[in-house]
This record gives C-alpha cells, structure tokens and sequence, in this order.
DNA sequence: ATTAGCACTATTCATTAATGAGTGCTAATA
DNA sequence: TATTAGCACTCATTAATGAATAGTGCTAAT
C-alpha cells in the first residue's frame, strides 16, 4: 500500500517546510513509541511499528528532515532520535478527538464524590491523591481563591476577652477561620448583632466586593452617626482581610523519582527546586484558571527553568457560580499526553460535580 | 599518654564482652567519622583522628572486637568498617549531656513565634517547614488529636435547609468544622439554644468525655421529657462525632533523595512507599506523644519494614493542658544524631510555646 | 599489652577491544 | 522522481584486563 502525499506547502528547501501528511504521521509514530519506550527511536525500529510499508532508508530521509525542523534530536551521531519540545507540541495540537475516558480511570476516581459533605479542603486532597495515584507523576491542586468566592455566612464568635474568631463561609462551601485580636471587650449580643448586620449588608458578595465595600463605608462618613455600624465596620475589616496566601496540596512528588527520565538526567535538584518554592506551580495554576478547558505547558515553555524537563497539564474546577482553582499533573515531558490529558480533565469534571452539589447556590 | 583501661566485666570470651572505656572511645570517634564523612572508617584515619596515641595495628584488633559484638560491619574484606543500628543506639544512649542549641539554629526558628495569632494548622506548617530546611531531612507533624483537647466553644450555623455548619473551638485554639445534615428544617433560633445548651453542657470537657456523656444522655432518658434537650443531644452526637482521621503534614521528602545514603543504595522505593501509606509514620508520632522528651527510633528498630533504613527523631508538643501532637525528622541512620536531636527538641519547645501562648486556659 | 611488618584481599580506576545500534551517503531500481 | 539496498562510519555500551590503593589479619618483636 502506498500513502499518496498531500504536501501542504511543501517549499523547496527542506528546512522551512512545512510537515506533510507522511512526516506527520512518522512524527506521532516516533513520539509515540519515544512516549512507550522512553528510549531514542531508530528507522528501523519505526519501520516495522509504523502503519504501512516504508523502508528503513526512507525513513531516515524523513527523520533527517524533521530533525532539521527542530522535531527531532539526536543525543549523539549513532543513536535513535528523540522527540523534541516542538514535537510533543504538534503532537498535542494534533490530538484532535480526545479518547473517551477509559471505565477503569473512572472507577478509580469515583472515591471523590463519596467524600461529599466533608471539607472542601478534604476534597481537594483526596482528589490529588487519587490523581497521583493514577498518573504515576506528582499532582497539584490550588484551594479555591478566597477573593472570587461569594459570602454565603460569616459568624463571629467571642472566644476570649480580646480574641474574636471569625467563620467565613463561602457559597462554594469553604469554610475559613481566623481569630482577629480587638481592644474593646465587645460582648457576644454586641458581636451577634454585628454578625447580623453583617450578614445582611454582604450575603452573595463576592469578597473582593466585600473588601472594596467596607472600605467605601468607612470612606462615607454614615457610620459615624451610628455606633453599631461603626463597630460593624472596624470588625468588618478586620474580619475580611485577606490573609492567607492560596495555598497547593502537592502529592506524589516522590513519583517522579521512579520515572527514568529523572532518574538518569540529574535534573533532580531542579526538581526539589521547583517544589521547594512552590509560587512557579502556583502562577500556572493561578493562570489556568483564566480559561475552560485542559491546559498544556511543555517543557521549555514554561517560563520557570527548573520547570523545563516537566509538562504540566492542568485543568479548573468549579461550583455552579465560579470557578475556584485549578488541579494539574507535573511530569517528564514525555508523558503520556492523551492518558494524562483525559485524566486531568475527567478528574477537575468530578471535582466541580462534586464540589458544586455542596455549594449555596 | 596511656590510657589506662578499666574493664567492665571484660570477660575471657571477646564476642561477649561488654565495652571497656578505650573501645567505647573507639566507637564513637568511628561513629562521629562516619556521620561526618558517609565513608567506612580505617584503622590508620582513626589512629589520627582519635585524641590519644593508639597505633592502626591496636585500633585494628579493637575494631575487630568490636565487629564480633555487632557494633560494626565490613562491607567487604579490605574496606573499612560502618556502624550497626546498635552501635548508633550505644552512641545515642551515651550523648549524656544534650549540647546547647546553636544561637544560628535558634534564630533560623524564631520565624515560628512569628506566626502567633495565625490558625494552629499554620503555625504547624512553619515549623516543620523551617525544621526541614534546617535538617535537610524530611520532616512531619502530626495535627492536635481531636479527642484529648477540650471543648471551648461549638457554634451551630444554619447553611441551608437540610444542613448545619459545626464549629468546634478547642482550648488549644483549633478550629474544626464540618457539616451535618438533618432531616429536619430546625430555626437559626433553635439552633442558638441548643448550642448555648452544648456550650453550657460542655465547655472545659475533653471531645473523648464528651462523646461519651452524649452516649450516656441517649442512654438515660431524662431527655425524652425535653423537647430542646432531645434535640439538643441528636444534633450534639452528630457534631462530636469524630470524623476526621489525624492529619500529618510532611516537608522535604526530597531532601533525603540529596543524601549519599538513599541516593547509593537503592532504598528510594522503600522511602516513596513509607510516606505514600503514612499509617507507619504517623504510628510514631502518636506513640511519641505518650511520653515526654525526644523519642529516637534508629533503623531495624523500626516496626515498619521501608523504615529500616531510616531513623526518626520526634519530640511531643503541647499547649499549658495537654500534649497536642509531635513533630519529627526522618533521616537516614547515619545522621548527626547530636544535630538533629537538639533540633528536633527545640522546635517543639518553640512550638508548644506558640501555640501555649494563643491556648484559651 | 602494644606495635611493626608483611601477606593478602577487594575495590576502584583507566585502558583497551569487541559489539552493536544507528546514521548518512551513494548508486541502483521501480 | 521517489524509493530502496548497500556500505562505510560513528559513537555508546560492555567486558576484560591490569595497576594502584586502602584496608585487613596475622605473627613476631618489643
């Protein structure tokens, strides 16, 4: 059987051109057997696991090309080629039709919604950890982002003559505490009233909105007239500020030791590097959340170095409303991408199901 | 300079003797080489390390004692020789006089009092963060155990029609929340009496007494007379319910993949399978709890099989009441027990100080 | 009891040679 | 003109060898 060649601009000289329909499809053979073996991909070898009848010589005619493309690299002189960034790059964009979620990964993950009406923090780990498991690769998960949340609750308790412990809760069913420290010895009817006023003024705001709000009312001079109101408000502001930083569940970090890819190339370090200061993962985590859909950031293009080696795959998840952070896998650039693609989007789907049918709204 | 040997009950038979004063000097000036150096220790390097004039030809005939009584092995003929686990366990039990903590590590911790005010979960994060940055070893924490702490307040928060958020605040400071759900549509009202009943009922009581004094109204029946009190007692039992199984929170696994000892022998896998079921680990840590000072665990004495390569340092924390947690390092056998010990007894110090000072008793 | 001396042993390191997987190029072929 | 067979060449990997080294154990002398 011969293929008969489209070439879709197919220029004269060889190292401009675009790929034809051939090397394409030479192309996703490599990566795919580079994917399996993790080992450099000879034309012999790509010979026989390539579809139709094409011998060894012609292959390394196209091999040669698409190493000249940038496609592909060589380690030295006499070895196989390996796919480069660029590759594994076309490789996703080509993947047009995502496979249908295998039944077996579904099974495995269905443990997230049986931990509904826990924590979402709770969720969110056993999420990361099912994911972990499954992909074999170190996985992430951003807690839902406080600002964009909407005020479902928030309570103040007395706990001690100058301590005040406040509950926020979210629409999304996030619970957060946090004690603020007063001068005034407020009494708990004091402090109920204030929660309801509270409560009222603010319910379904957003707490960016909440922040911006408070800080109006006590630009506006009303509260002045009254003293509940005024108090209402210094709490309030205290009792809103922002101060915990998002954080991130990692899990599985110590998978990516077993991988062969980071065993043999001492990149470990830059590993331990990336996961010691965590705000790199964060940023694209953060970034994720901008967008629907899987997001895809291999290797060099990731704008942290320590992150070159690594593809990370993340995906958001959200409530009916909003949504409120990101999960994502980190691996050698040669992962799996359909597998893990599909994984990570099935996985961030379950997670906002799950989360959504806990929220208020 | 001789020095003169008084035997301890140095019977005939070598293989049985007890250690006299010259070979226990022996022992340790080996031990300290070996945790220095990662390198089997010779007869001509300690002859010129240790602090009296001893000829290799001596040192040999003491090592080989020495060697027959289990303190040291050979990793073969002509190499030099590397402590037991039970000549780290003579070493350890001799570190008689703790050394004073170096005013670097106490400065490097300090950051840990910083975070007064913040939730527990927070300061314990910190700690064991700057623990590990500081040990180069991975490091854990296990979170307040529920059931010995006892009850400052609970909070009952109508979120919607068939559920009810639970606050618990423990005299240690820790807030605990979850969610129950009900099958009828009880007031914000209602609720209020009932927690102020619970609050009434129960403050300054340990979860544990609680649970069971619940069990014990069920039991009685004075509260069938009483409508509120019926309620009150269902909607209690489920609250103190325990459902949350302890937390542990783990920082720099990937330390030890930096350490000669895992990184040469292929122990990795062992150490990714120990902190992936953290049962074993977290096994420790409660039993650390029990009594008070540093716990040392030295490899093979380890129950747990993929730890008995490792050695695990852990000191109890604790509010003015109660023990609240531990803390602990895990590193490989051949660490600076001096170091670490030090270390580890001081962060928990610095940390049952913490979270003393924001305790409510 | 201690030590010097010496034979012995096992690792480590560098060198060498053989093997083999894979390429690039050229000439033959369909 | 596109494909293929054939061959020379390259370089990593492997095994084998031998020299250097670090260490011990034993014995005889001090």
């Amino acid at each position: 059987m011969k293929i008969k060649v489209k070439g879709i601009e197919n220029q004269g000289a060889r190292g401009k051109m675009n790929l034809n329909e051939r090397s394409m499809i030479v192309l996703q053979s490599i990566i795919e057997n580079y994917i399996k073996n993790s080992e450099p991909v000879g034309s012999r070898t790509l010979s026989k696991s390539i579809g139709f009848k094409l011998s060894p010589a012609t292959i390394r005619n196209i091999m040669s090309d698409l190493a000249e493309s940038d496609y592909l690299i060589q380690t030295h002189t006499s070895a196989g080629r390996v796919p480069t960034d660029k590759a594994y790059r076309f490789y996703v964009d080509s993947l047009s039709k995502k496979p249908a979620v295998p039944e077996q990964i579904k099974q495995k993950l269905s443990p997230v919604s049986d931990v509904q009406g826990t924590p979402v923090e709770y969720i969110l780990s056993k999420a990361v950890h099912l994911l972990a498991e499954l992909t074999k690769f170190a996985c992430v998960v951003s807690t839902p982002k406080q600002s964009v949340s909407r005020l479902q609750r928030i309570e103040l308790i007395k706990i001690s003559e100058d301590r005040i412990l406040v509950i926020l809760v979210t629409k999304a069913g996030v619970v957060r505490d946090k004690i603020i420290f007063v001068k005034e010895n407020h009494s708990q009817e004091f402090l109920s009233s204030v929660t309801s006023f509270l409560n009222e003024e603010f319910k379904n705001h957003s707490m960016q909105e909440i922040r911006e709000g408070i800080h109006q009312s006590i630009v506006s001079d009303r509260h002045r007239y009254h003293d509940l109101l005024a108090h209402a408000v210094r709490l309030g502001k205290k009792a809103f500020e922002l101060n915990q930083p998002g954080e991130m569940f990692i899990e599985g970090q110590m998978n990516l030791l077993l991988d062969s890819h980071f065993h043999e190339q001492s990149s470990v370090k830059s590993l331990i590097d990336a996961f010691e200061q965590k705000t790199a993962i964060m940023k694209i985590l953060d970034e994720s959340m901008k967008n629907k859909g899987v997001h895809i950031h291999i290797g060099i293009e990731n704008d942290y170095e320590h992150l070159h080696k690594c593809s990370l795959i993340t995906a958001s998840y959200r409530n009916k409303q909003n949504v409120l952070g990101s999960i994502g896998v980190v691996g050698p650039t040669s992962m799996d991408y359909k597998r893990i693609i599909s994984t990570v989007e099935y996985t961030a789907k379950m997670l906002s199901k799950t989360i959504s049918e806990q929220s208020y709204d």
